[in-house]
DNA sequence: AAATCATGTAACTTATGTTGTGACGAATCT
DNA sequence: AGATTCGTCACAACATAAGTTACATGATTT
């Protein structure tokens, strides 16, 4: 099943925000992502009601991290963004009648809220700050492209 | 996200047929679960290529248990429906250039990797006849509608 | 005041995967 | 032969994130 890749752009762009002196116009940020503005905006939006962020318009606007990044947890951006149902599985039906499967359903229910306490807790204790200190800790093992993704403004690259 | 039932279904359906003499057909099946014969026939199939059930075709045919239910674990059954991915939610990209959405994937994928593993070994304690036990934890308060679900034949019920 | 920039938002399309459905062939039993 | 039942293909329905277009609103610059 298609994954729900919000959590994850935010994260990105929320580090890339800290490492930014001034607003970043939603465009910047989509081409740093790859995407369109508006699906940004629209992204952000969950950010701002929290108070992560803030929005300028016009001249000079965009979007300013409204706290440092050692004040966020992925918590915090994993509610922000809509806090999507982490299990793509689950069962059928909240309430059946059969006895055979309340019990299914009971026992994948305790199963999976564990787990997802665990992921909860895993999140709370993970700050935006220590992921963006972990930079020595590269996905891939070839160097090509151990880089800062662009927005447009080379002059902005800070790695 | 629209979740992935197929787990939840087969769990109910084998136990079921553990509780069941003979083989049941498709059509059985799918009205137990109110769907769709070739629903069952789908999913099923999985399970039969693992060797957990078999199924006859003709006269008197059906789906047969092939092991009983405490040789059966979630663990099982969750590999036998395809072993969807666990989570909603997940990275934009596998190998992004950018080092910041490096280090984003690389400690997600930790937190995940932890909690699926939890999952999975969750899974693998639990056997079916374990659930099949447990019907003496219901969901509901009130007792309307405590029983197994109908298969057509009211005389198969074994509640 | 006008032009420009940037967000805010609605509406629509696209993409992806499960589920639902109809049709038809193959195998098995009576 | 006929009825039953699985096996499978093909396609529609549905849900949700993501992509896109269009336009209104507000802020800054000139």
């Amino acid at each position: 099943m298609r994954q729900d890749s919000r959590l994850s752009r935010m994260l990105h762009v929320l580090i890339h925000m800290g490492h930014h002196d001034g607003a970043m116009t939603s465009e910047m940020i989509a081409k740093m992502l790859d995407t369109n503005p508006v699906v940004i905006r629209r992204t952000m939006a969950g950010l701002r009601e929290k108070g992560y962020v803030t929005s300028e318009k016009g001249h000079g606007g965009g979007w300013t991290l409204a706290r440092p990044l050692d004040e966020l947890t992925l918590l915090d951006i994993y509610r922000a963004v809509g806090e999507p149902s982490v299990f793509a599985v689950g069962p059928a039906y909240d309430m059946p009648g059969c006895v055979i499967e309340q019990a299914v359903n009971a026992t994948l229910k305790d199963v999976f809220a564990e787990a997802e306490q665990l992921l909860l807790q895993r999140f709370a204790g993970v700050t935006l700050a220590e992921i963006a200190r972990d930079f020595s800790r590269p996905t891939r093992p070839d160097n090509a492209g151990e880089s800062e993704c662009q927005d447009g403004n080379p002059d902005d690259l800070l790695a």
